[in-house]
DNA sequence: ACCTGAACACCGTTCAAGT
DNA sequence: ACCTGAACACCGTTCAAGT
């Protein structure tokens, strides 16, 4: 019993694991935002030479990937057995709860292609419940995708990542919004210069899953 | 009455104009895909020096949201004068051609932070007919906002710009879902592995437009 | 007003070498 | 198996110089 099960500490033993890369690459993302990670920057903060990364990670776009997937990860499985409305209501409020988490990452969740198994989860919770509810499967398929899209299109802007052709509430934008001489628009000015996105959420949400599942 | 208006040929007169660097900018993406833009590149398309390009267009950013406008300035303006639906579905319709004809580029659209003006002639041909409707102002801000969010998901999905958190139609994946060992996701199976984006299309705004405009 | 080229401070990743 | 460092082929952008 040697313990220490064949790994002799030998040398450079740096502790490295895919792990804890990507936990200090999400909280790197969380404090300087998506455009300031680089392969380099984040070994200097791990104190190791930028190619040891690559022991542990496929490359830049496997790591970015890597982030994504802590996130999904975070979405809270919701309790079974509860009805179909409920179900797809606490899927889509922990979806948002957990992107809100780290707004700065959320993109990466948002905007990329996931090959990943890690999101079946929550798939399946939607979908249960719809194929219960006596929908066919492939309409059950077609309102878990306009759910979807709708929380990423949402969850976009939130986080400040999509265009909201209008404004972000600033000051001097209400203005050209008013002198616009658009009529609809400047009639419309001082709600579109704001945006209350629990409101905007509830909204949306709301219509969708009257429809889904009223 | 010299003509040339003052701008005497001289020398390095390479014809570089904001327009023309945006074309080729375009053409570059729909070519290459947005990870191979760099100054440099397009400059050596251009045949220019790479700074020069700086004469015209503020930085890579800025270049990246010229592009974006571009796309933008597509979507065709709705004939007047139609009833509220029809104008919507037209506007939504208009905007997924726009997107889908540049599709490697339209997620400079549906992900960056726009400050332009230049979407505000369809907001404004969406806002009319809503408030013509009756609509209270707040409330057709939150439709207006509800199809957008709707629009800009569904559409980061068609240009495999979005997590599809189940499936891209390869054949492996039927496989991977039908053994998941989740029920729901292996009765649908045959449903999350394939995706009809015009009908996915069509049941999501059929949605939202039954709910605003009846 | 517009174009150029050298220079600076960065990138991601390959490869050969170490332990 | 994991770590290292030099090297390669790139980046965006500043700045001084040209016309």
């Amino acid at each position: 019993m040697t313990g220490r099960r064949g790994r002799p500490p030998k040398s450079a033993d740096s502790g490295l694991s895919r792990e804890r890369i990507l936990k200090e690459a999400l909280a790197l993302v969380d404090e300087e935002g998506l455009a300031a990670v680089s392969m380099r920057k984040l070994a200097r903060r791990l104190g190791v030479d930028p190619m040891s990364l690559y022991n542990h990670v496929d490359g830049k776009d496997a790591l970015l990937d890597g982030i994504a997937e802590v996130l999904l990860a975070a979405i809270p499985a919701p309790a079974p057995g509860t009805g179909l409305r409920e179900t797809m209501s606490a899927l889509a409020r922990g979806f948002r709860a957990a992107m809100l988490g780290h707004p700065r990452a959320a993109p990466l969740v948002l905007t990329r292609q996931l090959a990943s198994m890690t999101a079946l989860a929550p798939v399946e919770a939607v979908l249960g419940p719809l194929l219960a509810a006596g929908y066919p499967p492939d309409r059950a398929v077609h309102g878990l995708r306009a759910v979807l899209a709708f929380l990423i299109g949402t969850l976009m802007r939130e986080v400040d990542a999509a265009p909201t052709f209008s404004s972000t509430g600033d000051l001097g934008r209400l203005a050209d919004l008013s002198a616009s001489g658009l009529p609809a628009v400047a009639e419309a000015a001082p709600h579109l210069a704001v945006c209350d996105h629990e409101a905007e959420f509830e909204f949306g949400l709301g219509i969708l899953l009257d429809a889904l599942a009223p």
